[in-house]
DNA sequence: TGTATCGGATACACTGATGTATCCAAACGT
DNA sequence: ACGTTTGGATACATCAGTGTATCCGATACA
């Protein structure tokens, strides 16, 4: 065979196995990232969870560090998906049963719940956040997500606490990063001290704050 | 020679020379770590900084994570310390130009500042937490510092909120609990942001947030 | 049904980190 | 000042992970 042309680039396009097993190696990889941490974990670990041995992973993704940037961006996006549908499911049932200001930080969690972040996702995220710190590349892609899910965000519960007659006592973007905050801490406490439980659906200090929270940062409108 | 009678174990007492070694390996430590992370770090690395060799470092320490840990708690018990001095650095300057409902945000955020967080402990904290969720064991320590600390500065910062005349309008510990997830998140969002600054007195965003949100949360005393 | 192609498996060569066993030199006591 | 002890350095053996080059089987298409 003479000097083995480099043939166009793509004879990987992506079929529809080819997809499969992207996703079960991403799967794998959630597991595994999870459970060990990113740098810790080996392409073995994550291809014998998934049924693959190390080639099926070097025929998919260049380096570890790829694979873990496609999961990030897939879970990402579920999770924006998610807000949008979830958010326009909540909203007309509040049409049939009005919003009060007492019932208020209810829907504020339950809007909160639609991210609906297992331990998994927390321990995931929060490694993406200390690579982030790390590199500035990261970074801005890590930002330019969270900004774009504070908007999404802000602007429905901005439009059900104006729809209950009370509106923030502070820039809108900033009170809702504080709720969200309090959210997502309340929940690592959650997973620091249970350990067992999988999936939280509603951490039971974010329960008992919120809405005291949300009391606190909002006023009548004039 | 007989069979190696294993010696009075502590052949290694603490000296003065050894106990100066530990921390050169801890401050070096604590570099290698913020820039890439325990798991990532070699014990070369640690002690190549330190300008020893490995030979040292286990002449000193088991692992990298027992070293790890001690380094955690140098840090912690420095802050710790830190925050008490402060606070009775701070508190007499009080009485001389006395606190007004308006300067009281100002305080907060110098209390917060005590910990006078870099970069650097940032990172490394934020690994810290990390194995924590991944580690029922250093979960529970975790969670024993952040509780001792959070009840300190709560003590000295509710007892600033009483006297102007306000109080907090929910328990004091979650109220405070709030801001400190504020301040830090801020830092936090500094560090992805800036990058180059290393030593962050004051991260903007805390100073433009807090004290309305310290507003917010507080309430004329009856 | 036969053949070409694509996706994944296997085998191998290599690097880098780790821990331990041994060795040397500086500090300390007498 | 000399010998002992302690702390750190060197050298070695081991091992796990990596990437690549090659191979095999299944699927698709004629």
């Amino acid at each position: 065979m003479p000097t083995e042309i480099p043939l166009a680039e793509s004879a990987q396009v992506d079929s529809a196995r080819r997809r499969k097993t992207r996703d079960r190696l991403m799967d794998a990889a959630y597991e595994v990232f999870a459970d060990t941490g990113v740098h810790a974990a080996s392409v073995e670990m994550i291809t014998e969870r998934a049924g693959f041995t190390r080639g099926a992973f070097y025929s998919n993704f260049d380096t570890k560090e790829e694979l873990f940037f496609a999961l990030a961006e897939r879970e990402n996006r579920i999770r924006f998906e998610r807000l949008q549908e979830g958010v326009d499911a909540i909203l007309p049932e509040l049409d049939s049963t009005p919003l009060t200001g007492a019932t208020l930080g209810e829907v504020v969690i339950r809007f909160l719940e639609l991210q609906s972040d297992d331990r998994r996702w927390c321990v995931v995220q929060s490694e993406f956040k200390l690579l982030a710190m790390r590199d500035p590349a990261v970074a801005a892609s890590y930002l330019a997500y969270q900004r774009d899910f504070l908007e999404q965000l802000a602007e429905r519960i901005d439009g059900a606490v104006r729809s209950v007659g009370l509106r923030f006592t502070m820039d809108p973007i900033a009170a809702i990063g504080i709720i969200v905050n309090v959210y997502e801490s309340a929940l690592q406490e959650a997973i620091l001290e249970g350990g067992d439980t999988d999936t939280i659906s509603a951490p039971p200090l974010a329960r008992s704050t919120l809405p005291a929270l949300v009391h606190a940062l909002t006023e009548p409108l004039d």
